[in-house]
DNA sequence: GCGACAG
DNA sequence: ATCTTGTCGC
């Protein structure tokens, strides 16, 4: 039931980079890189009367089947503050015949049903798993979810691309100056003096940092200050919760699917 | 034991 | 992105 444009075979791969760029350029000019939300971060705040606690925060990520790589699972996770305990979530096994990035697009669509059925588990934020501004056109996977589901975005990274004269080993050698200091954050700060993001270890025994930039309507302070509320280990529980989930539950469609037809869903005999 | 990290 | 194995260290 494909209904591929039987005419351009070989550069439809081509077109759909094009087309997700232009669309990226497009987005990038609705992006909110400051808080632009009503709840309120902290209890310290306590003569915050009338404006609601952030206590729904929640995460996504993927996996990909090592059988077969077009199949994947897309995972939304919900858990809550200050308990970091998960609610909810929800998964999306899909087909994929062009890498990754279409397929992130599911969330939207959960996102979408939650939000319409009115969910009480509705995240008043997002983890994405991937970068947000810290990208080389500045509008990573983080700012593309949030301004399609008009949600606040965080977007994390587990390394750092080489954008703006930024790298890896610069933001390594910096945290390690900072061994003694209590606060285990740098700024990002490229060589056009544009900040991008923080890098930050998270726990005393992460040597590799974590890489924090602004998806939607947040601010790099905020959404700092979220990733730490969240991090029980190096990556933050919503991400690290959503990345288990949705690798549990491909492993499980696997060995069902294995059970159904007594063999390995590879096809290639 | 479980997480971080190697490669 | 996925897997597996092993070491180190709290």
């Amino acid at each position: 039931m494909d209904s591929e444009g039987a005419s351009s075979e070989s550069s439809s791969s081509g077109d759909q980079l094009e087309k997700w760029t232009e669309e990226q350029d497009q987005l990038k000019k609705k992006l909110i890189a400051y808080d632009d939300f009503s709840w309120k971060l902290s209890s310290s705040m306590e003569l915050s009367q009338g404006s609601e606690m952030l206590k729904y925060v929640g995460g996504v990520d993927m996996s990909f089947c090592k059988e077969d790589s077009s199949l994947a699972c897309a995972c939304l996770i919900v858990l809550e503050l200050p308990s970091l305990r998960v609610v909810h979530h929800d998964f999306s096994l899909l087909r994929l015949h062009v890498p990754y990035v279409p397929g992130f697009l599911a969330f939207r669509e959960i996102l979408q049903k939650m939000r319409d059925d009115k969910h009480p588990f509705y995240p008043q934020v997002l983890m994405v798993d991937g970068n947000g501004i810290l990208h080389p056109r500045g509008f990573g996977l983080a700012c593309h979810l949030g301004v399609l589901a008009h949600l606040p975005t965080i977007g994390v990274g587990k390394n750092l691309h080489h954008v703006d004269g930024l790298n890896q080993s610069e933001v390594r050698r910096s945290l390690q100056l900072k061994e003694n200091e209590h606060e285990q954050v740098i700024t990002l700060v490229g060589n056009s003096g544009f900040t991008w993001g923080v890098g930050f270890r998270p726990t005393l025994s992460s040597l590799k940092p974590i890489y924090v930039s602004v998806g939607h309507r947040i601010s790099l302070d905020s959404a700092v200050k979220i990733v730490k509320m969240t991090c029980k280990y190096r990556v933050p529980e919503p991400i690290r919760q959503a990345d288990m989930r949705s690798r549990a539950y491909l492993q499980e469609h696997q060995t069902e699917s294995f059970k159904r037809t007594g063999t390995v869903t590879t096809g290639s005999d």
